[in-house]
DNA sequence: TATAACTCCTGTAGTAACTACAGGATCAAG
DNA sequence: CTTGATCCTGTAGTTACTACAGGAGTTATA
């Protein structure tokens, strides 16, 4: 059992972050010592590692505590994972389509914007043009 | 000089938002009606246009005010403004890539994951690999 | 043994950019 | 005169942390 700076280190997860998953329910509350400071066993720090990684992959908070239970379930479920899985990388796929989209009007914008313009053209688009 | 329900309508800016902008300092505060409402003109419109085009290019906020500021300054500084919208193009082109790279981890990760496993071979990665 | 440096505790507040009320006042239409 | 729309101020909630404040206990060094 260890105390909740080398579970930070071993987990990635940082020490206020850890104390804040446990707030929110995310992880199951630790064995506490006598001088009433947290321990975490070998599995607390699996929680976490496991809960870094999908956060590191983008999902919310919500999904990777529900990939999370639905990895501790006796029977795992495939299916509700893999729909959890394809609902966010929609939502990823949407997202770069975004932005690439922004950062063609951007680059658009800038194109005839060069030092020594008394009128800068980017702003002339901005504050004038309806179709941005 | 319009209240500020139909500065919304025309500005495509919330009403909420219009509020928070003022006590935010983005904007400056309108002119006040005898009954103490607001009352908008068509260039605190035109500013409020001007800030929502910069947002829904994914300026954050601070740079929608340096933008407006510019905007409104005497000499148009193109210079400053060029550099603050290739800071932010180069913002959008990483997190394009982040994303893309995420996209291509989720997908892998979901490859082989059907209904009818009994381990999950998604949540067996997550789990124990520390390549993720 | 004393002291410094470190780690931990709880609880609260701050971040970005809104959004959503609560509770009340005012206004326009019928 | 009443109904419904709009407006006002002020506060709290959202996401997922992060940063203290103020205090207590632990470890290492002198």
């Amino acid at each position: 059992m260890i105390a909740i700076g080398e579970a930070s280190r071993q987990s990635g997860v940082g020490i206020e972050t850890i104390r804040y998953y446990e707030r929110e329910g995310i992880v199951p509350r630790p064995a506490r010592a006598l001088n009433n400071r947290r321990l975490y066993s070998a599995s607390d720090v699996g929680r976490l590692r496991f809960l870094k990684k999908c956060r590191d992959l983008g999902f919310p908070l919500s999904d990777a505590k529900a990939l999370l239970e639905l990895s501790e379930g006796s029977a795992e479920d495939c299916r509700s994972v893999k729909e959890l899985a394809e609902t966010h990388i929609a939502s990823v796929r949407s997202k770069i389509d975004e932005l690439r989209r922004l950062e063609h009007a951007l680059s658009e914008l800038t194109a005839n914007c060069d030092s020594g313009n008394v009128q800068c053209p980017m702003l002339q688009r901005l504050r004038t043009m309806d179709d941005i």
